[in-house]
RNA sequence: UGGGGUAUAGCCAAGUUGGUAAGGCAGCGGGUUUUGAUCCCGUCAUUCCCAGGUUCGAGUCCUGGUACCCCAGCCA
């Protein structure tokens, strides 16, 4: 695959503009900042294509920093998880794994200052009273009662926060701002709030927890953080970003710049639907190959290069939009067909009989891994007198677009001989269970002379040997949903509704060829003239179970 | 409804002192091929949300519209 010299973006414009202005001392430094409350998928892959992408190609370094400032919600099972899938998709952090409850301390004191300075405050009012207070779109906010209290008193109620002296709920330290302001995140935001509940990194050192709003600007000016990147959706949250770095005595000046998120059609690419399609079984945990998380992206087939090489196109703008999903599938189809080793794999066997074949002859024939790149080497494959082929590749009549084998015609066996289709036997229910056929010894390598009564060559198929292929179970998979936009929905319905009944299909007593008896977990292959294959964690040994990855490009006439 | 954003091909997306619409995916036509794949070649926006205006010249500037997205958590 090609090396993609990332494209320009106006965030690269940004930093390249401060570089020249000398900004930062010319240091570039960002960071991936997920909340440990779910598995990643393909819309973080974007920001993190885009952080490490920009600290790698600055020079700079790029921090992994969990932003853990809600113990309600998260969980240690997932802060293992994104780790994996960072490093998975070739990433590799600046420094220690970091924490925003690394900061605590600092950021207590950090709220401290803002008291000292009067930009902060105690409220007491319920949370009800804290809402309507602040009015709405339309009606401006007015001012707590607690406003006005003095420093003292803010310090006092503060530290009775932290120690533990009011129930949850009952008292909140609150930024001093403006509550006239148009944008809601101006009118007084909830800077720290009560959360009696043990914290994974910190244990229960505090019942006083910093809210997102308060706790990113400065984390990313503690770290020293110069261009920190988010979504759009936090954009009104700049003004308070902004707010909060000049107003506490730290020097670095990190400055937040947003990009539009990812989307994709037919599937879902939120945590919280994605926790309800694991959590209510929809699907087989969060790794499975239907999600489009990190994790099931892998599991179906994915490699960190065409997720990777995906992002880098799509490239960041500002502008709201919904990738295709048969882009991402193209990017997985080009760095397989360049890699994958290929392979036979017979999905949907029919038996055939090369009638002249000795019994017991076994010619063992040299095939390449990858017709396109001889240094991958050559596999062999047992030739035997049964074999399988698929079904879908004989017919007993067929017009001349069908490339395959029909009755009374000649196709080569690929990487062996031509075989011609002489009967076939049908079962009791006039079902075809074996195709009978002759082949020609003098065709191996070349093709036959073209003689009287033959009929003709008409394409080439895939096979495995009856008695040394080895049985296996593929998985198909079709797109979760079966509408473009999964989260519309009429009234009453839930995204659930438009989940894809037959979005996996299960094959049992396919055939593959010998050579993968020993394929691990999450090797890949091509299946000549099938599609990409990957082999499933649930393989045990003696049966491998596949699942697809995505179909080779098929644009022949289905009509033939 | 107040605030903040965004509109360039079927889907993304370049376009930065106004100078005559990159690239990717998809599509279409042809060639090669022991994978109906790959690969190769060609083709694919007289027009940039709409309407006016400025200008020799506008996707880029001005004016006025329209559509869509985000915000009223003690979530991130």
């Amino acid at each position: 695959m090609s090396e993609a010299k990332a494209p320009s973006n106006f965030i690269r414009q940004i930093i390249d503009r401060d570089l020249a202005e000398g900004k930062n001392n010319g240091r570039v430094v960002t960071r991936f900042p997920p909340e440990p409350n779910g598995y990643l998928h393909i819309g973080h892959a974007k920001s993190i294509c885009l952080n490490f992408g920009i600290a790698e190609s600055y020079g700079g370094a790029c921090h992994l920093r969990f932003d853990d400032t809600n113990p309600e919600k998260e969980e240690d099972e997932y802060i293992h998880s994104i780790k994996k899938d960072v490093e998975w998709l070739g990433f590799q952090w600046a420094g220690p794994v970091r924490f925003a409850s690394d900061y605590f301390d600092q950021l207590y004191d950090l709220a401290v200052a803002l008291i000292r300075k009067g930009l902060a405050y105690v409220d007491t009012q319920s949370p009800e009273q804290i809402a309507e207070m602040r009015g709405n779109f339309t009606t401006p906010g007015r001012n707590s009662p607690h406003r006005d209290r003095s420093v003292e008193e803010n310090l006092a109620l503060f530290a009775d926060m932290r120690d533990n002296k009011f129930d949850e709920g009952a008292a909140v330290l609150r930024a001093r701002i403006d509550m006239q302001s148009p944008n809601l995140n101006m009118r007084d935001p909830v800077l720290y709030r009560i959360r009696k509940k043990a914290h994974h990194q910190t244990g229960d050192k505090w019942v006083i927890y910093p809210m997102y709003d308060f706790t990113h600007p400065l984390s990313d000016a503690l770290e020293g953080i110069t261009h920190s990147l988010c979504t759009l959706e936090f954009e009104d949250h700049r003004p308070l970003y902004d707010w909060l770095v000049e107003n506490v005595d730290l020097p670095d000046e990190p400055r937040q710049y947003e990009f539009a998120r990812l989307n994709l059609n037919f599937t879902v690419t939120s945590k919280r639907r994605l926790k309800l399609l694991v959590d209510e079984g929809h699907v087989d945990g969060w790794d499975d190959p239907r999600l489009p998380t990190l994790s099931g992206l892998r599991r179906r087939g994915y490699t960190p290069a065409a997720i990777r090489h995906f992002c880098e196109n799509l490239g960041v703008s500002r502008a709201d939009s919904v990738i295709d999903m048969s882009i991402l599938e193209a990017s997985v189809r080009d760095d397989l067909n360049h890699n994958a080793p290929r392979a036979f794999c017979v999905l949907n066997p029919l038996k055939l009989v090369i009638e002249n074949w000795p019994e017991d002859r076994e010619e063992w024939l040299d095939a390449p891994v990858h017709p396109q790149n001889e240094d991958m080497g050559t596999r062999r494959m047992p030739l035997t007198r049964e074999v399988y082929i698929d079904r879908e590749d004989f017919r007993e009549e067929a017009n001349k677009k069908y490339k395959r084998l029909v009755l009374g015609d000649r196709v080569r066996l690929r990487y062996g001989y031509v075989i011609q289709a002489e009967d076939i036997v049908r079962d009791a229910d006039g079902e075809i269970v074996e195709v009978r056929c002759s082949y020609d010894p003098d065709t191996l390598g070349k093709n036959p002379e073209p003689a009287e009564g033959q009929g003709k060559m008409r394409g080439v198929i895939h096979w495995v040997s009856a008695d040394r292929g080895l049985p296996c179970e593929v998985r198909l998979y079709d797109r979760l949903f079966q509408t473009a936009n999964p989260s519309k929905v009429a009234e009453g319905e839930s995204f659930l509704d438009n989940i894809n009944p037959e979005s996996l299909r299960v094959l049992q007593g396919c055939v593959v060829e010998p050579g993968l008896r020993d394929a691990g977990p999450e090797s890949r292959f091509q299946f000549e003239r099938e599609g990409y294959f990957c082999v499933d964690r649930d393989s045990v040994d003696g049966r491998l179970v596949f699942n697809r990855t995505v179909g080779l490009r098929e644009s022949w006439p289905r009509e033939a």
